[in-house]
DNA sequence: TTATTATATTGCAATATTACGATAAAGATT
DNA sequence: AATCTTTATCGTAATATTGCAATATAATAA
């Protein structure tokens, strides 16, 4: 096959599958920090921080939109981006939900 | 290409890009739920629950495992996986940053 | 020993991802 | 208008992922 069978997953599964799915590139954890690490939203030379070329950079950065991680705005002839707090805060209620139960059993028998 | 240009980032964002990428894939993400939803630790019947045939299975529990997500122990015939804190954390560690950060900027322009 | 049970591995087809050169699109500058 | 700058899209090649049937492995049970 190929393709994942994501309707034999729940909506909750999918929606964090995608998000993490969208981190799980170096490149694009490369962007999230760079993004973190400026101080301005204009951010136009994530291109030239990265490795990559503009095409590569650009696909990189239409992944991390669709997933929702970050946001882009038109400013002129630029496009300023920023990361979008709400998607990651899913996460991290996931994770809190990790952490929770494990606290919780603390049966750990590996 | 089609191969990521993991010699181009730092050994730090090929870990966080590893473990979210294990984690991207609604699959996975459903075996990590059913980790924590059964007391024991005896899952051998992970397989009964997806909705995927069992060398499937087995190849997403490879993948968690290779990613230090979760830890199988062999326990007779059987196997006994439950959920690894330790890799978890880092991502957790890699959203307080990103938290972090955010708080201290609020200058969002998008 | 011969099943039986539980998990892993192999091999393969279908599909997705990654990367980039070439090119397009759109606003800014001259 | 002509050009520059910035970002996106198209096309394509290389590689990775997903899924499963068939088979292997290994411990247990009969």
């Amino acid at each position: 096959m190929g393709a994942s069978k994501t309707d034999y997953f729940t909506e909750k599964q999918n929606q964090l599958a995608a998000i993490a799915k969208a981190l799980g590139h170096p490149a694009r954890v490369a962007i999230i920090e760079y993004l973190l690490s400026v101080d301005s939203c204009i951010c136009g030379d994530i291109v030239n921080v990265l490795p990559l070329a503009q095409p590569t950079v650009s696909q990189h950065l239409k992944e991390l939109k669709n997933a929702g991680i970050i946001k882009g705005n038109i400013e002129g002839n630029a496009i300023c981006y920023c990361i979008n707090e709400e998607t990651l805060s899913i996460l991290q209620a996931f994770f809190a939900h990790i952490n929770n139960h494990l606290q919780i059993k603390k049966s750990n028998c590996c």
